[in-house]
Order: C-alpha cells, then structure tokens, then sequence
RNA sequence: GCAGCUAUAGCUCAGUUGGUUAGAGCGCCUGGUUGUGGACCAGGAGGUCCUUAGUUCAAAUCUAAGUAGCUGUACCA
C-alpha cells in the first residue's frame, strides 16, 4: 500500500507556467483582440507562424555542449537537428520575411500575437510562457514608421481601457546614449563593446534602482538587500558626474514638450555627431506625430529610456503606466508594459542585405493585472446559464429538448450528464455557478409545468434564513411555471 | 549564477526549554433532508512533520549535507 502511494505523481505544474481559465482567459483574448484590431486598422496584416523554430535561425548557434543555448527551450528533433521553442515572435517573422522576401510588398508590415517561451528563473509578474502581442514594419528607413509605431503604441494600449494620463509612450534613441558615452572618451568604448554594455545596462536601471543605485552601479558596485554584490562599470567620477547630469535631465525632460526637450539636450551635448544624429532622427519623429494630433499625454521623449540592449540601433520606445500601485507595504510604480524600437540589422543575419526595420510588442500579463488594479476588467461578469435537472434518467431526452430550445433562444444551457441524485446536480449547478436550475420532475410533469430555481436568488436569502425548517422546504427562490412560456418567463427574470 | 529566507493535512498556518497518540481554521466527504445547492447541527476521511545522515534515552523541534520553493540581485540574443 505505502509503496503504491510513494509512486504517485505530485501533481504540479512547473514554475514560470501558468494555468488561465475563467476571468483570466476572457480578458486576455479581449485584449488580444483590441489590440490586434488596432494594428489591423493600421493596415497591418495578420501573420502566424509555429512556435519551433531551428535553434540557428532562433539566433543562437549550436556550442560544443549538449544545450545550443541559455534561456531557450531546445531539443533535438528525429533529424539530430536542433530545435527551439520560439523566445519572442520577431525570430518567426525574421525567419518568415527571408524566406519570402520577393513575393511580400515591401515595407512588409504585419502583426502576430502568441505565446513565447523562455527557459529563465521567473519571478514575480515574469513568466517562462508569456504571451506577445507584435507588430512590426519591415524594410523602411522612413521615420514615418517609427512615428506610425509610436501612434500605434498609443492607440493600442487606449484601446484596452487604459486611458489617456495613466500611460505615456516614453521616445528616445539609441544613438543618444552612444553619443553620450563616445564624448566621455572612455578607453575601449565603442558601440557594441563591454564597457558600452556595461554602462547601458546600469542606465537601465534607473526606475528600479534610482540615481543613486545607478551611480554605484558605473563606479564601483552595489549590494542588494540580501547583501549580493554587484560589481560596477568602474567608470572615472568625472564620468559618472556627466552621465548622472545627463540622466537628471532626462527626468526634468519628461514635463517638457517634444521639441524644447530636444533643444535643451542638443544644446548640452550638441557638438557630438552620433548625437545630431540622433536628435535630427528623434526631431522628424516628433513633427509627424505632431501633425497628426499626439501631444506630450501620449508620447513624450525621454532620453533615460535604453530598451533591449542587443539589436536595437536607432529610435526606442517604451509604454509605461505612469499611476502607482500601492502594496501592502510599499507604493511602486507600474512600469513598462511594452515596448520596441528600430532594428535594422536582424534580419541581415538570415538575408544578406540590409533590412531596415521598427516593432513593437506588447506583454500581456502585465497590461491584464494593471487593468484588474484599475478594475477595468470585468470581473466576476455575472454569468447566465442555466442547468437543467435530470430527475428521471428515462426522460432525458426530455431534458435535452429544454435545453436546446433554450440554447435556440441564446440562452446558454446544459443539461446535466452525470449520474448524481438532485442533491448533488443542485451542488453541481452551485460550482459551475449557474445562474439557473430547472426542475421537472413528477409533480412538474403532471400539470405540464417546470420549475425555475434562482440559485444567485437563493444564495442571498441564504444568510437571512435561521430557521431550519424554512430552509427545509428550499422554496424560497423559485417559481413553477407552464412548460410553454418557460422562455419567456426567462427571459423577465433576466431582464432579457 | 550569486545572496538571504523558508519547507508540518488539499489550502493557510500553530506546535512551548527536545518529551509520550502532531493540532486549528478553511476546504472535502457522509448524515440530519430517499425532490433541493448556498445557512445551521452532528460525524468522518485526510500526515514520509521535504530527503538523507548525525547528536540524544528521546527529534516536527538541535547539527550537517542535499532537494524544492519564495525574495532580492545578475543575465535575458
């Protein structure tokens, strides 16, 4: 006996995965939905491709070891060729446009939303499967796309009910910080190198860690809370001074229009070419979505802002929430809910030639719980749906007349089909919480009537009942009515 | 990866300086009520006290290692 129960499997669903039903799984497809919608009415079209990719095309490349890669699911297939659950949808789309590049039109635009997969540790809010909602411009230098992305955030992230205030579409360029960085002349830098990563990487930090976490963090390091050390970029303070100036800036910058925001910072690091550069591209940005009616409430620039360290190579963007979300114990702020940027040498890798090219993708999870704070989802929905009793098992076909005559009317019914006494399908009907229990049985039958029984109804009348005799005769919140009005009698009692 | 914390019933947790049969609440099941879910009452099932080794007359309790989880941090093409 004891080994019988050793061999039985815990169940347990592995860390980082989670399992979506009820409210969870209406709001993310509701999402899924408005989104896409929006970028469809751009123009985008719609694409889907498998979630497995070759592991060389993901990306990565195949080492000496076993693993071609940290972070990514992968296995071998029949063909000792090396496989990859798809880590975000632009590996696809790369893979997709190179494959069929003279028969798309160019610019190819598209839109994709499903689940990716990463082999990391989760943490709160961070998922090993998470679900992306992309769109992507794919072969154009025109800023017009990184403004049409832009525009396209905005709209996007309003059409899921988050409104206009409580988000902000935060606009910088890549070429900003490598221009910063390039007039601090610091041996080895240049774009790309480890000491450039280095500093990027504590500059991403900003919301998280502060000012200050970010100035130790390029100097000599930091400790966290458990006491872990993190060694520093080790930059010179003169160095350090210039980037924490440059940074503070940016944060003043945010309460700023588009066009004096790029004054100031032209005019405190203007000498720099890759800078120019990058507030020339930053400049034609800003006058399109300009003209096309996108204030400083929507998309602001922001020079703080660094995104993905690796492929981006010229304008970013990132939407954050901008309210609070009060813990029991603290008040944090949102944070990103998506983001993206120009990319114009990913495709490369898989074409050859260059291939210009912007996206933006959207993290759902964390756009779903920021709507449950807001309480913009619709929780608890009040479900209708009725469950008709079997009371005779000889007369089910009875019952299932009922209920697809209901069903006809678009009222969602089910009969019971499993083999329970009336007890235990009132205890079913409780579970599944219907909103309705039909019952006919004997008594019903004989003066062709059924009874409707209002389970919402009786639930309430519950905590008032202190009579156990009174709850005997569990009355209290039905009605018997002809078997011929029953859908209309329905349809009152739901104010259908 | 690094660091800190934690591990007792399905869930949330209590368990005294090491002491005899390890508890509670919730949930689950049964009955009160063979035609009534949800209130109420009565009863019941459910435990490798994470694993292994050690200290001890005696370990859920102390020690060590391992494992897993949580949190922070790093990485994240």
């Amino acid at each position: 006996m004891s080994s019988e129960k050793k061999k039985k499997i815990k169940p347990q669903r592995p860390r980082g995965f989670e399992d979506l039903s009820g409210n969870d799984l209406t709001e993310l497809n509701r999402l899924r939905d408005s989104i896409q919608k929006t970028y469809s009415l751009y123009g985008f079209d719609a694409l889907e491709t498998g979630i497995i990719e070759y592991s060389d095309v993901i990306g990565s490349f195949l080492p000496d070891q076993d693993r071609p890669n940290e972070g990514v699911f992968s296995f071998e297939d029949d063909d000792n060729k090396w496989v990859s659950l798809r880590y975000d949808l632009t590996s696809g789309l790369a893979r997709y446009v190179a494959e069929n590049y003279d028969s798309l039109p160019k610019p190819y635009r598209r839109y994709q939303s499903g689940w990716v997969f990463r082999n990391e540790k989760p943490g709160p809010g961070r998922f090993r499967q998470f679900f992306q909602i992309d769109a992507d411009s794919i072969g154009s230098d025109n800023p017009l796309s990184d403004a049409e992305m832009c525009m396209m955030f905005s709209d996007a992230i309003e059409s899921t009910g988050i409104e206009r205030g409580d988000y902000v579409i935060r606009l910088n360029n890549r070429k900003i910080l490598d221009g910063l960085i390039d007039s601090l002349n610091i041996s080895g830098n240049k774009s790309g190198s480890d000491i450039n990563l280095a500093i990027m990487r504590s500059i991403d930090k900003l919301d998280r860690l502060g000012l200050k976490g970010v100035e130790q963090l390029l100097g000599e390091g930091r400790k966290d809370e458990s006491g872990d050390y993190t060694k520093g970029a080790g930059l010179e303070n003169s160095s350090i001074k210039e980037i924490l100036l440059f940074l503070e800036h940016g944060i003043d910058s945010k309460n700023l229009n588009r066009k004096k925001s790029l004054e100031n910072l032209s005019k405190q690091f203007g000498s720099n070419d890759i800078f120019s550069e990058a507030i020339e591209e930053l400049d034609q940005i800003s006058s399109i979505i300009d003209v096309a009616g996108y204030d400083e409430k929507r998309i602001i620039v922001d020079p703080s802002v660094v995104r993905g360290l690796g492929y981006y190579t010229g304008p970013v963007y990132e939407a954050d929430l901008t309210f609070n979300i009060e813990t029991d114990d603290s008040i944090e702020k949102f944070g990103s809910v998506g983001g993206g940027g120009r990319y114009d040498d990913l495709i490369t890798r898989l074409k050859g030639a260059r291939v210009p090219s912007a996206g933006i993708s959207v993290g759902v999870s964390r756009l779903s719980s920021a709507l449950k704070y807001l309480k913009k989802q619709n929780i608890n929905k009040e479900k209708l749906s009725v469950v008709v009793l079997v009371m005779d098992k000889e007369k089910r076909s009875l019952y299932y007349k009922i209920a697809s005559q209901l069903r006809s009317a678009g009222i969602p019914s089910e009969c019971y089909v499993g083999d329970g006494g009336m007890k235990a399908q009132l205890k079913y009907a409780d579970k599944r919480q219907a909103r309705l229990a039909l019952i006919l049985g004997e008594d019903e039958e004989a003066s062709s009537s059924i009874t409707i029984k209002d389970l919402m109804a009786g639930k309430e009348a519950s905590g008032e009942i202190l009579d156990n005799e009174e709850w005997r005769s569990g009355k209290v919140s039905q009605k018997t009515v002809s078997l011929d009005s029953l859908v209309e009698e329905i349809k009152t009692l739901l104010e259908l």
